[in-house]
DNA sequence: ACCTGTCTAGTAATCGGTTACTTGAACGGT
DNA sequence: ACCGTTCAAGTAACCGATTACTAGACAGGT
């Protein structure tokens, strides 16, 4: 139904070769002949059809991206910001969310790999490396975002995790909390990494984490960690020794634990100090205001586009690479205890 | 790099036509042969090309979604029911966010066109309906989500926005609100219902909306309701007739409002009372938990993941279907100013 | 033996473009 | 008049599948 090469050629007089060679810029045609060809194309709307191109050229202009849950607020700012990118080269972005499955997980890159994406890019509910395997054995560009493994040897844009957890563990014992509690997510490289930050920070105060003060959000998986929050932290309160402060694994898991503190009738922060990550939208409209560790998830997608359009370019993959991007602790009323100190005019 | 039928055909010493076959599951292959072929598929893990496949059979196993705001709860959820859904069948998911921009939508839209998808799905940020004149021409199915256009006779799933004007507002009524006021959104359908419906309600019980007591949410668009709502709940509050109830156009929008109303030293609900739209999933979570009108945005998506399989295979398109799914008031703290009745047992 | 029908498998054309190579005309220098 | 260039356009093969049609083998009925 929708015009086509041959079309054009014929009602021009020319051969389907030279339509091709104009649309694509192709020096060697004449002026007169260009312009002809290239008014009647705006006039036919004519559109290529990429199937065709893409299966002499072997390239699809198309990316894909797996997210373990685009409700997350962080996910959904990522896949954003990777299709604002990628759209001005014309690039098209297939998304789907995993559920945090793996087999999920697995099944959905099969499908784009079939697709033959351009790129792969994916924020993996993979416990290990082994099924990356495949994705390398098609030669597919893979590119991890947020959270990377430590056997597998990928491109990789997301923050320092430890980083992270030292930045977020650092502000709460500047705030003078003595009992900094943590509630981890799941067995993946950015909750680890977190928790070692978190220790790493203790440590350097020549401390450590109380017993029974490392606890895990469950795997209920269906409202990004709220739950989890929520029940994590009703356990972290009835301990023996109670914190005075919590850095979350995520925001979401904040919120849910905000809400067990509020709930067992505590005050944020003076008796329960709280500390999340992502920095989520949201975070300014909430009872009181959640202190974040912001890992620039604008940024994220961003350079994990321009790194997958590269990609495609450079055929010859260089070494894989892996973009840090800065994290910054954004400190709000959940966390603070002691007023900034006034700045002299 | 792949596997293709002709590698597979020329190992097994017979045609490329056989491999198709089999692929495809056509009755007149031999049981042999087809045991054959169907062995070597599983170890190669061929997967067949679908740029070629789809050159020929015109189909492309490929939706398009574009939506204002993939980091709007909402939409994050209606496009992930819709992967979700149509994953299943083997269908794949362009997803783009139009940032709210009816040029970028449109330049979105051309562009998944000419990717030759088999069902455009928007939530529209267009003003008129005359850009959708191009999908017709292409024969592209559409289906409206959410928004949909007077003039255009198109697929539309969604809710009544009328009713969850009414919805709400009747909810408003019945807590004994006097004065209730309604911060609108932009331009589309939405939230002309929603207006509708409030006007309605009031009109219902022999009332009509106080001067100044309707106010619109700027398009500041960064944070898809939030300051708007913040700015508008401001304005309404310095009326010389303070409201004792608001209806806003969304959850986001109700954020800001409640924050706002809570900046001012009122208390939610006994001096104003508010009930917001979408019930994202965050709303347990905030200082004052929301009332708000749930839109079933997962039936949305998976009821136009299923309207968007059945126009592929339907070649000749019956009567444009209208899709609505019914909308439930869900009553939390920040509107409950009167005790539910006991219920007997 | 002959015709007909059923099973299997193969041939050739096609989808809508791209690419490497060829053709032919015009031009300029010698 | 001859040859090498340059410019503009065309020819044919190809990408990886699918589809309509054909062909050979074998069986059964007469």
């Amino acid at each position: 139904m929708p015009v086509r090469m041959k079309d054009i050629a014929r009602e021009l007089g020319i051969s389907v070769v030279t339509v091709s060679k104009v649309l694509r810029d192709h020096p060697d045609i004449g002026e007169a002949t260009r312009k002809r060809v290239k008014k009647r194309m705006k006039e036919l709307n004519y559109q290529p059809n990429l199937a065709a191109r893409s299966l002499i050229t072997g390239k699809t202009w198309t990316l894909g991206l797996v997210v373990p849950d685009l409700l997350h607020p962080f996910f959904a700012q990522v896949a954003k910001a990777i299709s604002a990118e990628v759209r001005k080269k014309g690039y098209s972005l297939f998304i789907s969310s995993s559920d945090e499955d793996p087999v999920l997980e697995m099944e959905e890159i099969e499908q784009l790999l079939a697709r033959r994406v351009d790129v792969m890019l994916v924020a993996s509910a993979q416990r290990s490396a082994e099924s990356f395997r495949r994705i390398e054995e098609l030669k597919t560009p893979l590119i991890l975002i947020d959270r990377h493994f430590a056997g597998l040897d990928a491109n990789f844009v997301g923050v320092n995790d430890t980083l992270v957890g030292t930045l977020a563990t650092a502000h709460l014992i500047e705030q003078r909390c003595r009992r900094i509690a943590h509630i981890r997510g799941p067995e993946v490289s950015t909750a680890i990494g977190r928790m070692e930050g978190y220790k790493q920070a203790l440590a350097d105060h020549r401390t450590a984490p109380l017993t029974g003060h490392i606890v895990s959000i469950g795997t209920s998986g269906d409202h990004r960690g709220e739950r989890g929050g929520y029940e994590a932290a009703t356990k972290l309160l009835t301990n023996r020794v109670r914190p005075d402060g919590i850095f979350c694994f995520n925001d979401p898991v904040a919120l849910g634990a905000m809400r067990a503190i509020l709930d067992a009738g505590l005050r944020i922060p003076e008796d329960v100090a709280v500390v999340g990550c992502g920095n989520l939208s949201y975070s300014d409209f909430l009872r009181v205001p959640l202190t974040s560790v912001d890992q620039g998830s604008q940024a994220i997608g961003k350079r994990a586009a321009r790194l997958a359009m590269s990609l495609t370019r450079n055929k010859t993959q260089l070494l894989p690479k892996c973009e840090l991007i800065p994290a910054q602790l954004v400190v709000r009323a959940s966390s603070l205890r002691i007023p900034p100190p006034v700045r002299p005019k």
